[in-house]
DNA sequence: ATCGTTGCAAAGCATTTGCATGCCT
DNA sequence: AGGCATGCAAATGCTTTGCAACGAT
């Protein structure tokens, strides 16, 4: 999360408050797997800078994401979530890990990178289309969730 | 679409002029491969029933969903596309086809179904997770808007 | 001192809902 | 006739934006 910080820094992005605390936030929850909203985010911001603004939330996460320091993945249906970007492997395109949400409890797993590697090479053979893995997630009934 | 208005009669559902047009609407859209979110069947809607209010056809989608004669496809940070379902394959589970869209065009592109049942079986049993292929859209570039 | 960032309030888009009326079955 | 479906308007949830004041470098 200090490299966050650099991050921001040598890309000439000014380091606030506001953003100080927006990676402080994501990177406390991404200790504990989790994957917030920006609503989300921004309650537990107030907890240390209660000035801040939820406007001001949306416009650091969309700074920060712009800068590569955090990424965002769309659901289905439901607000967009926020995650610290996983260290770039090296010179592999594909940005990080792909995810699923389940449409019962709406919570986000994560799955590993190249799960989706034969999706992405058919959709690239037969369609021309590259695949953004983790931009978006599936959806489906996590395993809690199928009645026992 | 005979067929989908006599399995809404079927079901105990009502046939109104908002619900043949909605249905006329989508059954058209599918001759061309298109996805049409509400607002767009709401304007086409209002070519042939010029009284069908916006609410109605939000209310229209969602019950003509649950009885299963059409689908929707949630997309990552646009609007619900809808399409009439799929002919279902007898005793098969839910599988309609998949979709991805691109980012910078917004174009929806049909996947043939097969193409996740990898990733399907892999997370099932990595992760006890129970992938719905057709409900939510992957992200990326299509061919076209890759720069030529 | 500069120019990016923020707070505020208000608008925006997609979608939903309460209520009284209307029309399919 | 009876009850679901509709029209209308207002509310909701998520997110963006115009503007003036503020503060990081």
């Amino acid at each position: 999360m200090a490299a966050a910080v650099a991050r921001l820094r040598s890309a000439g992005e000014r380091v606030t408050p506001a953003r100080y605390a927006v990676l402080h936030v994501l990177d406390a929850a991404g200790l504990a797997d989790e994957h917030l909203t920006a609503e989300q985010i921004g309650t537990r911001v107030a907890d240390v800078e209660p000035s801040v603004h939820r406007a001001t939330v949306y416009r650091t996460l969309t700074s920060l994401a712009e800068t590569g320091v955090l990424s965002h993945v769309h659901l289905g249906g439901s607000a967009t979530v926020y995650h610290l970007a996983d260290p770039e492997p090296e010179h592999h395109h594909e940005h990080g890990h792909a995810h699923v949400q389940c449409h019962v409890c709406g919570r986000v797993l994560d799955v590993a990178p190249d799960v989706f590697d034969g999706v992405a090479a058919r959709l690239r053979d037969d369609l021309g289309f590259v695949l953004d893995t983790g931009h978006a997630a599936l959806l489906g009934t996590c395993r809690d969730c199928r009645t026992p």
